[in-house]
DNA sequence: TCAATTATGTACCGATCGGTACAAAATAAC
DNA sequence: GTTATTTTGTACCGATCGGTACATAATTGA
């Protein structure tokens, strides 16, 4: 075992506290003091724990990105017998769920704070890990639709990343107006249409 | 005319420049200070002229619509001989021009303010005004498309509300993806896609 | 038991936050 | 010119900002 006295809180669900301040209020927002208010510790006990509000915020961000979208993003890309159309509605009906559910803040924190990046209230570093954690993003989703084309289940004129870029504007978006108040209903109606635009004849829902 | 010193600065010239500064850096990491120094004036001018900085704030959302997101949607409802495939394709244009632009900051300062909104940073009235102003886009979008629908150009079974949710979405979208410093052709293809998935047999680019 | 190590609570740091009091300067009506 | 009115610059307000010094408490290895 280590050495000193032992930390008198979880570390993790401080960060989980501090992953959801930051959801609430974005890094401006957020101020180390209502940190240590909502995680119960006092400065020097986050201080030496995260580092500082930068490192926290990285910290959160990464968390936010290991449990919610990664696990979404992995399902999707994960080899699977059913139509991509289906797969496809699956991981954005997740996706609706995550932003507009009932027990975290509205939206998406990554979508949240790209927007909030940029400016000199965010610090350089998190604005390049959030370009970064989006080219990354497009860049799974660009070869999952590759590897659908190849097996010849997306037409040879398809092009996979521009329906990246496509679905991720779509899923932004829906982020944006869950933000705005909107219920979930209308989300995935207009998910469902984002779909059967995507994937022409894969899906029961046309238009 | 009216009796006192004059002011020495121009409000409009000023409010324009207040807007850049809450566009670039949203409105938590915007400063009085910041915004005094921008604009040339002491803080006592900028609290006669404008009240406070939530005032301020309200009145630079304000002439963002009034001058970018206004126009561009008055000129997709104005009745148009061309096809509406064509409209919406010139109004995503112009709006990934805008969001896109290298002489403004990078997205839109609607969305990014419905994103930091919400939250304890931003006051409540604001966050107020953004959901309204989202509300009426939404039922400016949905008018045109029943409008559309009544003379014939969209199917019977196409929901104006649900295409009015979806191009949001997708716009929303893409002034993220502009944030986070996606380039225009990028968005172009992706808004082309969208368009082409809006309103399939109206355009020369399938997919 | 004792020394080394780590976490804790308090109390504080300089800087900045949003906002204002106040007097001097400038303008118009009289 | 005088007076009433408005803007200006300076200087300041209490509160909060992110961050830390320091002494004490707790824990492990020796």
């Amino acid at each position: 075992m280590s050495v000193g006295r032992k930390r008198s809180f979880d570390k993790s669900e401080a960060l989980d506290k501090a992953m959801r301040l930051f959801w609430e209020n974005g890094y401006s927002g957020t101020s180390v003091s209502d940190l240590t208010q909502q995680l119960g510790i006092n400065k020097p006990s986050l201080y030496a724990a995260f580092g500082n509000k930068e490192k926290l915020f990285q910290s959160a961000l990464e968390r936010y990105m290991a449990c919610y979208a990664a696990p979404l993003l992995e399902q999707l890309s994960r080899p699977d017998e059913q139509p991509l159309a289906e797969r496809i509605r699956r991981y954005m009906s997740n996706i609706i769920e995550l932003v507009s559910d009932k027990t975290s803040p509205k939206g998406c924190l990554f979508v949240k704070s790209s927007c909030e990046a940029g400016g000199t209230g965010v610090p350089e570093e998190v604005t390049q890990a959030l370009q970064s954690m989006g080219l990354d993003t497009r860049q799974v989703l660009t070869s999952l639709f590759e590897q659908e084309q190849s097996r010849g289940r997306l037409p040879d004129t398809a092009e996979p990343n521009v329906m990246a870029d496509y679905l991720m504007s779509v899923l932004y978006g829906i982020s944006v107006l869950a933000r705005q108040g909107r219920g979930k209903d209308e989300l995935m109606t207009a998910a469902e249409f984002a779909i059967s635009s995507l994937l022409p004849g894969q899906t029961s829902g046309e238009h």
